[in-house]
DNA sequence: TTGCCATGAACAAACGATTGTTCAAAGACG
DNA sequence: CGTCTTTGAACAATCGTTTGTTCATGGCAA
């Protein structure tokens, strides 16, 4: 007697309406060309499981495999525009090949739980890190798991696998940007302090400084992290100085910089040009309409991802992959210098 | 021998090093309380899995319990910052309850292929689905998967489970502000016509209006949709007609919004004020920083996901659960009338 | 002493697939 | 015509748990 049709049917009834052993059903149904199947055998085996709708239990399969096909994405905050995209790549790399995509949104600090509960019990094969933590500790963390993991816009010593934006040639070009329409007095909104992107930002801000002969002044640099309230404090420091111009490290803390000039009164850009690093659908929400040096990062995810699932499938890929910048798109936040 | 020290230790090795069998050894770790063990051995067995570092693998329970302990989301955009949300509150809400949680960022119409890999090849033991497609279809879908879900926002005709927010209630609490600043004239971006929640919105502004005895004008209703374009292009439209305020059903079409109206050179609030549903980080990026009504949408996802744990664990939630529309936040972006 | 019950633990059968091995029948070959 | 290869398919073990069942032991009452 069938199975109650309500119930999904598994590759033991499709060998059985076939009249086969399940194993030369598994066979036929995963395109196993190193057993040899008659043309009669394989044809009533196919039909079977398409009159069953037979689709394979990924919980057996992943048993006996001990392969999962599916991924793990740690991401330290969900509200910002940048992992939304990363986010969205991966999912999209993830699911054309044949992957699902967990997602694990976990405070600073909270990686170790994430990576034991997706790892450790085997839920995930591989991991997508887009961390804040300090180094030492994730490198702990996931050296701990030894689980195969592609960073995130981030490299870490001993680390084998990220993908890069290349920041630095990005607040470079968003410098020159600035230094092309005038600007001389440039600060920056700069990220976590120490953090390799942060560092990578700064490098490329004083690479264009340098380029045009401006002295660097730390002065100008101020920590705004990858906040709205960062950036709108960060704002108020930079207000005190003779700048025309700034620098985000990304649009989240732009858009609070800019609130903060509005509050004050001040015209943007007028009396002060902002860009940032980063565009995204709030750059155009932003008023005036933020410039920017576009960023690939849903495409950083959908690498990141692809890089994994080679990982996976034992190939060497390269250690590093590096995404070029993006170009400016020049809004109406930047303008000649006035003053 | 003990197994290598990089491969995580299994029952049976806390078993064998326990020496005893794994049935018993499962019983003590899972704590059944049906069996009765010794404290000797049960302390053995404790003491073994502790030094192993044991963690069951999921992979194996889930086939045995028919259970993976994961739950799916399908959603229809992943860059619009309520959904963003709604994935972080449903995140919590599972990883609180031991679930894992993965996300299907699917096209409309793409339902279907997002329930066959999830729920058919049992990935997922439910769904959490906010879907925009049109009902029959989604409903079909839903119902050939036979896959237990929960509705996001949106209530379908013969599905049981759904959590709403009161978006009636807070478009009418968001058009009664405008009222209560003089506005007369006050025009809709509606959301996807027909839709459950469009619906409701337009629900609500025509109780505030009715209540205030303002007659109802169609031609002050355009239709935005979710999107930046959509409210962009809308607000074109309202421009031709002597509305002073308008009431956007999401802050992404009130900043398209606010883009056409600026463009215009029309300031707000003073020519136009704008109000939206949802509340989120972007309404205090915008210039001015816009108006909001606040919605649960956070708490959407974790009382979702809750209600979706509760079903499979075999309780019987409340089939509907009806979230309060939050309260107003008036920020710069409404006034007085003027004109 | 016999029989019975409670206790504590082992035995064993799944869950649904994958994959190494065996084996019967048919064909090839000298 | 007997033996050796191919071919096509079945057999069987396994992945790591969970859980129903059996079984030995010892205590106790009759």
């Amino acid at each position: 007697m069938p199975k109650s049709s309500k119930q999904r049917a598994t590759l033991i009834d499709v060998a059985k309406r076939a009249r086969v052993d399940v194993s030369t059903a598994s066979r036929v149904l995963r395109g196993d060309a190193a057993q040899r199947v008659g043309g009669e055998t394989r044809d009533r085996i196919l039909k079977s499981a398409r009159e069953l709708e037979y689709l394979p239990n990924s919980v057996a399969r992943a048993l006996r495999t001990s392969k999962t096909h599916t991924l793990g994405i740690v991401v330290p905050q969900l509200d910002n525009p940048v992992f939304s995209a990363v986010i969205r790549g991966a999912e999209k790399a993830a699911f054309a090949e044949g992957y699902a995509l967990l997602i694990s949104h976990r405070e600073p600090g909270e990686t170790a739980t994430t990576i034991a509960n997706l790892s450790k019990r085997s839920r995930v094969d591989g991991l997508l890190v887009a961390s804040l933590d300090d180094d030492e500790v994730l490198r702990s963390d996931l050296d701990a798991a030894n689980v195969p993991h592609v960073l995130l816009n981030r490299q870490l010593p001993g680390a084998p696998y990220a993908v890069a934006l290349d920041s630095r040639e990005a607040a470079k070009r968003a410098t020159s940007h600035l230094i092309s329409l005038g600007h001389r007095r440039i600060a920056h909104l700069s990220g976590r302090p120490g953090g390799f992107n942060a560092n990578e930002r700064l490098k490329g801000y004083r690479d264009a400084l340098r380029e045009a002969g401006i002295d660097y002044d730390d002065s100008l640099v101020e920590e705004a992290g990858y906040t709205f309230e960062g950036g709108k404090k960060a704002m108020l420091g930079l207000m005190e100085s003779d700048a025309t111009a700034v620098m985000a490290a990304t649009m989240v803390s732009a858009a609070g910089a800019m609130a903060t000039l509005h509050e004050a009164g001040w015209p943007i850009p007028e009396r002060m040009s902002i860009i940032a690093l980063h565009d995204g659908a709030i750059a155009e929400m932003l008023y005036p309409a933020l410039s920017t040096i576009s960023m690939p990062t849903e495409e950083m995810g959908r690498v990141a991802a692809t890089i994994l699932i080679r990982l996976l499938n034992g190939e060497k890929p390269d250690a590093v992959a590096a995404l070029p910048a993006g170009s400016l798109i020049a809004r109406a936040s930047t303008g000649p210098r006035k003053i």
